[in-house]
DNA sequence: TTTATATTCTTATCATACAAGATACACGCC
DNA sequence: GGCGTGTATCTTGTATGATAAGAATATAAA
């Protein structure tokens, strides 16, 4: 049983930069600067904080990732934001073990249900043909057996349905999900693949989908979209089941 | 009609740091690194690219707080991931208007509808009791009038819903949402204060949703939860209404 | 073989210098 | 006085070289 990372947690180094980081973090965050006030000049800030102008650039450099500081040449640095934003990132839920992979798709489940609800009410003449044609898409790549189309296709629908939410947050957090999903659709479509059917289920259950948001039917978008992800989710047990056993 | 930004938009600046920084992104997520694969060291990458160290450091930097690379002295820099995760953020979708935080609360009901329902199958009872114990402080606030222990309880209330759902990710997106529900709780629950019966109507909705969830019966969850929010999303309209008009 | 030491990698930090963008102010012109 | 222009002087961006410190490896000693 070897646990060298174990050990290496235990260098709890923390550097320089990491303290002059959380330092200017505080700053920001604690509310005694404005959004698009200046900060002092870098020089300054290193004077002030007793370490090198090369410190203080690393720390804001992170934060202008973060989101909370933005930097113009000649000019200075700018207060952007003074929430500590991180994201919602799933770093670490990579698709390892089907365990994984269930709680993201039990995540997708809840946002995606409700997505098919503001689908149904707010859609627009052009979101369904853009549904339909990821649909045809999705019915060629499964006739010609390009999986890779059936993914991109798959993706599309999905895409289409929140866009037609009109709330580009659900949007949004779709395409960022997406990165995720993506490798499972793409286990689900080889799996599907190697079926006598050639995995037509999920083109039905998309259909039902269309239909219930053509019909401008709230429940039955609902339903549609909760069978359909739980089919997945079915599929997806069987698939690793079989893969792992 | 004054257009300031439009001449700021020319400045089309890309600094090193920035090419480098992507550089080196679509180096590792380009797949021709392994994860946990050693880079080359700073030095030699700042002479294969043609630049100074400091700009590879910059670009370093970056990666690191998006989770891509790790540094550690003495020894090197490190992939820790080839997914160009940058997170789900809504930076800038502040509650600056009634449709941001409209569009938000639409986000938090898909999420927070399923949510109930998992953790009707799954709930402890010590799930259970952080609930009842969340739901006696938010009584307490209430009756107290003490507004900043409402949008606590408030909030603990709906963590212990997302903690009863066995599912990391239900917790923490929404301790990630919650940053930004946090305001518009308290707005509803400043409003609520001045009402004659002190904003007793979201008490009773939690409590049918407990009850839900004791009796683990998943859609009367769904059905609680989901009238919960839209009762939110009214009252959210009206307070933002009396306010703006 | 094991242990201690030296060497040589690496990143982290510092100091300095210069380039380039942006601002403010004084100068000279109308 | 009013106005455009150059310039001094801020700022950040980049380069360079040196040093500190951690980590791996080769080397020598026990």
């Amino acid at each position: 049983m070897k646990e060298p990372s174990a050990f290496r947690a235990v260098r709890k180094t923390v550097s320089l930069s990491d303290q002059v980081t959380d330092e200017l973090r505080s700053m920001v965050t604690s509310g005694d600067l404005e959004v698009g006030e200046l900060l002092p000049s870098e020089s300054t800030l290193a004077k002030n904080l007793g370490v090198s102008r090369t410190v203080v650039r690393e720390a804001v450099s992170r934060l202008k990732v973060d989101g909370l500081l933005s930097s113009q040449q000649g000019r200075g640095v700018f207060v952007v934001s003074t929430r500590p934003d991180r994201g919602f990132s799933m770093r670490g839920h990579d698709a390892q073990s089907i365990e994984h992979v269930l709680r993201m798709v039990e995540l997708r489940m809840g946002f995606e249900v409700e997505a098919a609800a503001f689908a149904a009410q707010r859609r627009t003449r052009h979101d369904l043909t853009m549904m339909r044609d990821a649909q045809s898409s999705f019915q060629e790549a499964v006739a010609s057996g390009d999986i890779q189309a059936g993914v991109d296709a798959d993706m599309a629908f999905h895409r289409a349905v929140c866009t037609a939410t009109d709330n580009e947050l659900y949007l949004e957090f779709f395409n960022y999900l997406s990165s995720y999903l993506k490798e499972t659709i793409l286990v689900s479509r080889r799996k599907a693949a190697t079926r006598v059917d050639g995995g037509q289920a999920p083109i039905a259950e998309h259909q039902t989908l269309i239909d219930a948001i053509a019909d401008q039917d709230v429940d039955a978008a609902r339903t549609a979209a909760r069978y359909h992800i739980e089919c997945n989710m079915h599929r997806l047990k069987t698939y690793y089941g079989v893969m792992k056993t």
